[in-house]
DNA sequence: TCACCATTCAACCCAATGGTTGACTAATAT
DNA sequence: ATATTAGTCAACCATTGGGTTGAATGGTGA
């Protein structure tokens, strides 16, 4: 059994490197094989096909292989996931925003 | 100079652990002390303070020392600072999650 | 002054990450 | 048939992460 914290450490990991937010990135506007995710990285295939892995292990990737090549699509699912997470903290930092902007616009008050 | 990929790097990892999640949590009820962070888990004071520490070097905490003991508050920015970039990808999600509902609601137009 | 308390620091341990290379598997192209 | 291509796997290496313990730092209270 896989807990709901246990995801949420497998999804905001994954995202906490550049490579994978990158392919992400690419993902979120269209399907690519590990071969052309892997292509603007400077380091080996094996090392970007890594990658690829922990993403998919976080399920933020679904991959499908036709013969030799595998294709991989971005799931958004569990970016949700995350994004559900950081919401119950959403009136926190918008209510400092908003302090913020206030002070920037009358800043006579203090 | 650090640059944004590096600030969320650091936020995103930052919250890609329980314990340091947790600490969030209580920190968006109250300030509280180090020790007073540290109570709730079997663990070392120290390690304790090392998960602070990462949450401060990711810009979620801050710290203010009077004489021995160190309060620590929740800075919410970093968190609206993910949450942005979420959100770049939340048309793909709300897509997605609206094709499912409406799956449900009508199966037969598979 | 002296004991105590809050916290960090330093050294250490083990496991996980992020990278490499070379061998392997299996599909495709010539 | 053979060479090439797509990708993984396994072994290895260096660095980081998460934990421990014991000592150090520096306020606080009696």
């Amino acid at each position: 059994m896989v807990t709901h914290s246990q995801n949420l450490d497998r999804i905001f990991r994954a995202l906490g490197h550049p490579t994978r937010r990158a392919m992400l990135r690419r993902l979120s506007r269209q399907e690519h094989t590990v071969g052309e995710l892997a292509e603007p990285f400077r380091m080996s295939l094996a090392a970007a096909s890594k990658h690829v892995k922990t993403l998919e292990q976080a399920g933020l990737v679904r991959r499908t292989v036709r013969g030799r090549t595998h294709y991989c699509q971005l799931n958004p699912r569990p970016l949700a996931e995350a994004d559900e997470w950081l919401g119950s903290y959403e009136r926190l930092w918008t209510k400092r925003l908003a302090a913020l902007e206030a002070l920037l616009r009358h800043p006579e008050k203090e």
